[in-house]
RNA sequence: GGAGGGGUAGCGAAGUGGCCGUAACGCGCUCGACUCGAAAUCGAGUUAUCGGUUAAUAGCCGGUACGUGGGUUCAAAUCCCACCCCCUCCGCCA
């Protein structure tokens, strides 16, 4: 299936991984990823970890520019050679060891049975004395090597899918869908910051004031209409689509970070929580994905899907001076987020699907916008293919991003261990796919600017009036 | 915060130092028998993972895992210590 839809650089790569026919989704379970970073289990309620590293080396031992490649493709800074040696003394440790617990385990079985008949085992207890003491030496160095092999893989990032684009950045995403005609202004367009502040609704200055920078306070029909929004989008999923509402934690702990991938990579755009091992999730993405760690599903379960309205929080680390006006780029801000489990199978249909439903929302907003394939340089950590779809926002003459559409194919159930059982087959992880089915605060920014009047009075959209006890227009007091 | 109970395979649950982790028993699942077909019934099978070997995620050999970590022991699901989580009751509290 890949095939069909890979690129022509990329079928080498993947063809290469056409090994393991046996499950219906070549490329996906083939991927370097699959065999690579088959990473130690954790016990997500637990917060640390539980299994074995899980590595195949053989397959990067022969091919080791399959997963260079990935990694250029993506512009890391990890080298493979790193991970074999790592690897190649974790495993001469684990042989050394584990041999001599052999020894260990056939000896005590022979104390017990001269113990049975009644022989002396004492000489056989007297050699063996030293022995768990050297084992116990030999774990401490294990666990050590296993740690440094499991603290790089847990920094390799998915692997794209066949059907991305490769490129360097934003520059080279390709465009794939467009809806709705931006609206031909006879009058300068204002900036949504200006426009809601000029409304009463949104408040910059008090929010600095209250907290810092990259916070807003909401008044009266903007808190309303953010209301309005989650509640309309809410709605859609849970009555049109398939979602199954949530109210999660806002602060999750460590384990459940690194589940979806924000650890321990990314911890400097985190809020983390002083005197706990907790941190504000950045996206309900984080919460949704992981309600399953640690689970076996049923297939017939699949797919399933979770919609969760919550605030997100981001320390916007390294985006000093970007999108220093209006509500683009808050620490704090509210989204509606969709995540859906699928079957490996599905998947891409399913992205499909998701990315669909969010657009669907910018439909009912009578929002113009477009959607792109990120390339593999722009692609976030976990995610094999992402599409954005980016809204019209009049006053900056552009596309922004309004809902960001992913499948994380297995990366994210590898590493908070969601799996499902086939009938008759072997448990196998599931594909993860988050999108955001959309945030408020970009969707107003939107519905200001698009639906701003000469008079400085704002249309909302018809499908939001219902919601919004009637009103039709915001207008300037 | 205090007292008590609990955490074992996909699920429930037995198991108090070696013959019990290819984990009793039950459910589920897979295959088969019976049946026109199904249900019911009967029979058989069914933990995961790491390392080695290998073309192999097939076999075979070995290691590990009974909430997590540590300790005692030749040997730990089992004994000891600490911690986490769940349940019941008490206290406190939005």
């Amino acid at each position: 299936m890949a095939a069909s839809r890979g690129s022509e650089k990329f079928q080498n790569f993947y063809d290469i991984l056409y090994i393991y026919p046996e499950n219906g989704c070549l490329a996906r379970r083939c991927s370097p990823c699959y065999t690579l970073c088959r990473i130690s289990r954790f016990d997500a309620s637990r917060g640390r970890g539980a299994g074995e590293v899980m590595i195949d080396l053989k397959l990067v031992q022969k091919q080791p520019e399959v997963l260079a490649k990935a990694l250029a493709d993506r512009h890391s800074e990890l080298d493979v050679n790193e991970f074999l040696s790592l690897d190649a003394r974790r495993r001469a440790l684990l042989a050394e060891v584990e041999s001599l617990r052999n020894r260990r385990n056939t000896a005590s079985g022979q104390v017990a049975t001269l113990r049975r008949e009644g022989k002396d085992a004492a000489p056989l207890r007297a050699e063996l004395g030293g022995l768990s003491d050297r084992i116990k030496e030999l774990d401490g160095q294990t666990a050590q090597a296993r740690a440094d092999v499991e603290a790089w893989l847990m920094r390799v990032p998915n692997i794209p899918d066949a059907s991305v684009p490769v490129g360097r950045d934003e520059t080279e995403n390709v465009e794939v869908a467009r809806w709705g005609r931006p609206r031909a202004f006879d009058f300068p367009a204002r900036e949504h910051g200006d426009l809601g502040t000029a409304l009463g609704g949104l408040d910059f200055e008090r929010a600095a004031r209250l907290t810092g920078s990259r916070f807003v306070v909401s008044l009266g029909w903007a808190a309303r209409l953010e209301r309005a929004l989650v509640n309309f989008f809410l709605d859609r999923h849970t009555r049109h689509e398939d979602y199954i509402e949530v109210s999660p934690p806002y602060m999750v702990n460590r384990a459940t970070m690194t589940g979806t991938g924000q650890l321990p990579k990314f911890e400097e755009d985190l809020f983390k929580l002083r005197e706990w091992e907790y941190y504000l999730i950045p996206t309900a993405e984080v919460p949704l994905t992981n309600l399953h760690a640690g689970e076996a599903l049923d297939e017939a379960d699949l797919p399933r899907a979770y919609c969760a309205a919550t605030p997100c929080f981001r320390s916007e680390a390294g985006s000093a001076g970007k999108d220093t006006r209006g509500i683009i780029r808050m620490h704090q801000f509210t989204k509606v987020e969709m995540v859906r489990f699928a079957h490996p199978d599905d998947s891409f249909n399913q992205l499909e699907l998701m990315c669909g439903h969010a657009r669907q929302l910018l439909e009912l907003l009578e929002l113009p916008y477009r959607v792109i394939t990120l390339c593999t340089g722009d692609m976030g950590f976990g995610s094999a293919k992402t599409y954005d779809v980016e809204v019209w926002l009049p006053a900056q003459n552009t596309y922004r991003e309004i809902s960001s559409c992913s499948n994380c194919i297995d990366f994210q159930a590898r590493r908070a261990d969601i799996r499902f059982k086939p009938k008759g087959g072997k448990t196998a992880f599931v594909h993860t796919l988050n999108g955001s089915g959309l945030p408020t605060g970009r969707t107003i920014a939107a519905i200001l600017e698009n639906g701003q009047q000469k008079d400085g009075s704002v249309v909302l959209p018809k499908a939001l009036v219902p919601y919004m006890d009637g009103a039709e227009v915001i207008e300037p007091r």
